[in-house]
DNA sequence: CGCTTGCTTGACGACGTTCAAGCTTTGTGG
DNA sequence: CCACAAAGCTTGAACGTCGTCAAGCAAGCG
């Protein structure tokens, strides 16, 4: 299989051969996590990066009365935690939200390789750049849309993440989480995120069944969410 | 007065002298942006990065209907657009919310001091992690807070911000916003962040007169808003 | 087969929005 | 220096959305 993180930065810009090459020698050692596992807790000062190769990771934040918030989904060729190369301390969990496989890469190696490939290391910059714009994009959601909005909105982002590391094939790709886990996402009650999801079923717009999400009018749905996917730079421009 | 990025960045790690002049040398072209305007729009391509030296900036995001959320609040020291270095088209608004100050760097110089000093470079991709992980605060106050708790972890937030680039004095800060911005901020009703404001006051534990904030109780302020300083990564550490 | 986990439904109450109006402060021009 | 306008702050009342509680149902797994 291609390396997700490759197809990833690939439909951003172009990578040469010895790119290509430093990307897939960070990706060699795989470690897998099952679904529910935390790959990194809060207070720790992580020593290596973590890529996502298959399944759904989140970025859980827990609150003192037992709340829980996500702040970020992360999908196969997302680097999780390119960030605490840089940073101190997490402080948020990484957990598994399906089995999943990762590969890990020590620090400095990224460091080194940052440093030697210039144009690589401002890919990856690129790609932690990606990230703070999808946290907007959920910020907005979060304050000043619907409920049924914000989940529309939810998965467009996500249909056209998982379509760029070729995981969505006909508007339609596997989404195997809870609706405990969406309604972390949104914000809102698992009661609520149930009757909302009733609500966009029925528009017709989408189809949920078991893991498979199913887009059946995509420009109704976008519109609905008004999703725009300009914060996700899609284009292939020299960086 | 002393450059708020060297501020800023210092905090976190040792600068050279030979760091410290590049970042001078970038920061020489000001400009003055008066309250209300829009210092980028929407839609724009910049060509330099815009870094805050005075006043209070907003990343302000427009919805079909006309409401509007802003994702991030910009204090002096802040490089605002150092993301435009490297992503597409802007998909929100840079507004000025009171009379501002900022310093333009074309991207090429930007990218030239990344390259010579790769130290200074992470620094800076330093910042925009520390961007991501505010926003990620503010996912987690806006999706599982009380409005009470969300507005007091934002007036910690600009407490400690405001007091690395010294503008915080004895636990109080200059806070020239009006309620309509703090109500786009923490995504409520104009009408509800008022009262939620008399709430807060009426706890004692701050008070805000005019554009004055005085923390009262820092530590009850802290247990209220749950508020971690951890995600603003403010250990001088090697990086 | 039975337990656990996740999904679904209903009833009720709380919290936050909307609408509408009055008040206060600030700034501007006569 | 006052008058007036504009912007922002404050208050009340009514409504609606969403959360909570509680229970039943469906599906997956040991």
């Amino acid at each position: 299989m291609t390396n997700p993180l490759v197809m990833f930065l690939s439909r951003r810009d172009d990578l040469s051969t010895d790119e290509i090459a430093a990307l897939d020698a960070l990706t060699l050692n795989s470690q897998d996590y099952a679904a529910g596992t935390a790959m990194i807790r809060q207070g720790d000062r992580p020593t290596s990066s973590i890529l996502v190769l298959e399944g759904l990771a989140a970025r859980a934040h827990y609150l003192a009365d037992g709340k829980r918030m996500i702040s970020a989904l992360h999908v196969p060729g997302d680097y999780v935690d390119l960030h605490s190369l840089l940073l101190d301390q997490m402080d948020h969990d990484v957990t598994a939200l399906t089995d999943c496989r990762v590969a890990l890469t020590a620090h400095p190696e990224v460091r080194r390789v940052t440093e030697r490939l210039p144009h690589l290391g401002r890919l990856l910059w690129l790609a932690t750049t990606i990230d703070a714009a999808m946290h907007r994009a959920w910020i907005v959601a979060l304050g000043r849309m619907s409920p049924l909005s914000h989940m529309a909105h939810f998965l467009c982002e996500m249909y056209i993440r998982l379509d760029i590391v070729g995981l969505a094939k006909d508007y339609s790709y596997r989404l195997a989480i809870t609706q405990i886990d969406l309604a972390d996402m949104l914000g809102l009650s698992v009661v609520h995120v149930n009757r909302t999801l009733q609500d966009l079923r029925a528009t017709g717009m989408v189809s949920w069944v078991g893991s498979t999400v199913s887009i059946k009018d995509w420009d109704g749905l976008r519109e609905l969410a008004q999703f725009e996917d300009a914060y996700l730079n899609l284009n292939k421009r020299a960086r």
